[in-house]
DNA sequence: TGTCTGTTTCGACAAACGTCGAGACAGCGT
DNA sequence: ACGCTGTCTCGACGTTTGTCGAAACAGACA
């Protein structure tokens, strides 16, 4: 199932200091992978799934695409480190990482310090 | 200097509850935005920027990349609503727009019931 | 063993992307 | 008015991406 490594790097926010090209390098691939609706959607399906799992067969039917590019947008998000996969029996189950999601939240946290102000309005 | 709108959707993490399609259509090229290592190596200079504000003439120095494609970048991010520009005499001066920037950290974040633990080990 | 279903891989294609050089536009200083 | 410098737009290029249909692989069940 093959599974890549995910993003070691680490934290401090994208506003606190300049991010090093390194890091650029392993985060951005991570965010290119959430650049895609289809991909976003499946990700939160993923993470929000009641069981912390869900069957490849539940989020094939929730799109209008075929079965192929379905596949290809999950290994695209195993790939990138944001997802785990399982075979058990005929099925397929993916799961989410948390840690890595993380990670990515932090590097866009702002510092309440600096304002502008009220998102969600 | 054509600043496009900025996404209005909000909330709620991706794990909480399924994002919607037309959400994903809204946030997905936000991501896609920060998908690429000079992007993102651009707005944390940005972002971090003591002022507040940094100048074109000092973001272009510091990659191995012409002019030209460095504008093009600064445009990506721009249309994506995550930095604003201001032409002041002969410079053009960027600006996070840190409301944005919370919006997608907030979709990123795990509620910290769900484990598997430890990031940044 | 054979066949059926679920999932992935392969090959192809059009569209989008990252990069460049050449040229255009905007202000400043003479 | 002219030229100089900083920034952006345009056109071109090779590469990558999203999508599909066809085919391969994996496990279940008769």
């Amino acid at each position: 199932m093959s599974n890549q490594a995910a993003p070691t790097v680490c934290c401090p926010s994208l506003t606190e200091r300049r991010v090093p090209a390194e890091a650029a390098a392993v985060l951005a691939p991570a965010f290119k992978a959430l650049g895609d609706p289809v991909r976003l959607q499946l990700l939160s399906m993923i993470a929000s799934a009641e069981s912390g799992e869900i069957c490849v067969c539940d989020l094939t039917p929730a799109f209008d695409l075929t079965g192929p590019t379905i596949s290809h947008h999950l290994r695209t998000l195993r790939e990138a480190g944001l997802v785990d996969a399982e075979r058990r029996g005929t099925w397929v189950y993916y799961r989410a990482r948390p840690a890595i999601l993380r990670q990515l939240a932090a590097l866009l946290t702002v510092t309440p310090a600096e304002a502008d102000g009220r998102d969600c309005s």
